[in-house]
DNA sequence: CTCAGCCGTTAAAACGTTTCAACATCGAGG
DNA sequence: CCTCGATGTTGAAACGTTTTAACGGCTGAG
């Protein structure tokens, strides 16, 4: 069971030459189609199974690149993973997914070794843009949802300050003046750029810049949202929000639990909207409006740019999309008052 | 950037041999400290990365396991995967997760990469038990939420049956004489398992076999519920169930959308228990009542059967968890006739 | 002063492929 | 009959590590 039947063991029992069995395997039409037979029958009967470091070595080429996601609970990343997949696929490529779990020392190891692993290429929505924590080394690297301070590499993104202005926007154009944005920590650039278009939206309107009521989070998850509602609930009612616009769907829904536990109506006494329309956006009990980003797109994209870093003229492009506002029940048009 | 730097390279720069190198990587520990530290700084000079296929051609060794998921989009999964990660982690070995997307041809791609590669062993959620799709090439294979037919490899997996029949006696004892049950398709055997406990509970309660009304599915997303939610409520109201059982929580959460939409409340009209325990269950408008599986450990476990199986004397092993009825908002006690 | 023993270092042999130049074999064209 | 090109096959040299056994220099005991 552990002899590892090798490529030699091949050739002999198919009475060839190794060379002819590396042919079969990498360039089946060279070899006469008599040889082909026995050498493939040779394979089947010894179970033989190539040695891909053996071959990676030689060869230098990996036929795999990897995608470090920031949280792959996040139905927004798995969604961009498969648009990633199906690209790398098309083109020949399989493709390893590898979770950093927004935390800084796992992103740094499965760089480490994707780049000891010698993968083709690495697309990653890095913990954190600043930290200059992956270095150039060799592999080709691809930012998705995020953008590069620098130009070094290429990188994939949406306008979220667009995102930000045409959810608040639409807030406004409801009739709603006193507006909360859920999210946090201010560490993640996407929080901060959403919140500046908020705030671009209200100056847009004429509005006093203290119209937004800022709820920071700890994270992005389901359970910050619930948080932030009984923050919310518990304002003086003459300066409590009638809208809210969250950083991502995760706190949108737990937003939306918490009103339906307090007794609130959503939209009536709080409109909300979200943000990245995931699947379970538009599934929830009151469908919630959210920013679409193109989530698939995203990954085919800059899985096109990754595989076309290794063209020698190559120069890093910078794609930036732009995100579409999805109107649900969650903010139907408040009653004229 | 390309001349891609190797260990010789390192070794000429430090003034020292290649295999003086390789021990400051691999047993620092034997090396005198003022060498290593001049290996060191000509590592960090040249910017060298160890080359993994080569180490791994030679060592044998891999220091990798791979997961391939059924479908990375079921947050069901993702926790599993959490658990993999975590207890590989604990034990020294990275990730590389892999999505089969419910497609045989997929998973059978990354099957035979992932043997290529000589992972240290593979946990998988097959898309189909009875195919052997899969042989024993050499490497380590641990079957996840799955049981074999023969007991040629490990598996961990929840009773389904059981599972079950927790859900629709949970239905019963609230008053519940008709119920609809919502899953599919049959080829996949958790909803033929979760059915047949539904049976048994029927059965035990001493109520006929036709109190339970299969609505098939063709898959087991969100969407697919919302369709049965319309068929439902389609039904001759003398004929409607009161109660539901989801094959899984995505089918609950569909189901639940429809029933708000069409201006039915839940548990009122219709009592809702789902299956898997996601977050987004506890997270819905109306909480979700489901059936736990112990996700995590489901996948801990599976990982530490994983890396037993290079024990000498291993026998393999079938774990099954038992799941767990968390009672929630959508099964709250019928108001008493 | 010699020798055993220890320590740090090294030369060289693997590991299992791919690749390349060279080599047979054969039929056709001169 | 010789040469040529085409077609299939092969021997051997890489690829960049790890590993093993051997080596030289030093120390302290005899």
């Amino acid at each position: 069971m552990k002899p590892s039947v090798g490529i030699r063991d091949v050739a002999q029992h198919a009475g060839v030459s190794n060379a002819t069995v590396s042919n079969v395997l990498n360039r089946p039409d060279v070899v006469a189609p008599a040889t082909r037979q026995r050498v493939l029958a040779a394979i089947e009967e010894l179970g033989f199974v190539r040695n891909e470091s053996a071959r990676q070595l030689r060869a230098g080429r990996s036929r795999v690149i990897a995608y470090v996601v920031l949280d792959a609970a996040n139905p927004f990343f798995t969604d961009v993973a498969r648009g990633v997949e199906d690209a790398a696929r098309e083109a020949g490529f399989s493709l390893f997914l590898c979770n950093s779990a927004s935390d800084g020392s796992r992103e740094r190891d499965y760089l480490e070794l994707l780049h000891e692993q010698r993968v083709e290429g690495i697309l990653i929505t890095p913990v954190d843009t600043e930290s200059a924590g992956f270095a150039d080394r060799g592999t080709p690297v691809v930012l998705v949802d995020r953008e590069t301070a620098d130009g070094t590499r290429c990188s994939v993104a949406v306008d979220d300050v667009l995102g930000g202005e045409l959810a608040v926007t639409h807030l406004i154009e409801n009739g709603h003046t006193r507006i909360a944005m859920v999210g946090g920590p201010l560490s993640i650039q996407q929080v901060r750029d959403r919140r500046e278009g908020a705030v671009r939206a209200l100056t847009n309107a004429g509005l006093p810049a203290d119209a937004l009521t800022f709820l920071e989070t700890r994270g992005l998850q389901v359970a910050e949202g619930r948080g932030a509602g009984e923050r919310l609930v518990g304002l003086p009612s003459s300066r409590r929000p009638t809208a809210a616009f969250c950083a991502n769907d995760l706190l949108a829904l737990g937003l939306l639990q918490s009103m339906t536990q307090q007794g609130l109506r959503v939209p009536d006494d709080l409109a909300v909207v979200g943000y990245d329309d995931i699947e379970f956006a538009a599934a929830a009990a009151v469908p919630l409006t959210s920013v679409r980003q193109p989530r698939e797109q995203l990954g085919r994209t800059a899985t096109r740019l990754l595989l076309a870093e290794h063209e020698q003229d190559h120069e890093h492009r910078h794609v930036k999309f732009q995100p579409e506002l999805v109107v649900r029940a969650s903010t139907a048009v408040k009653r004229s008052t």
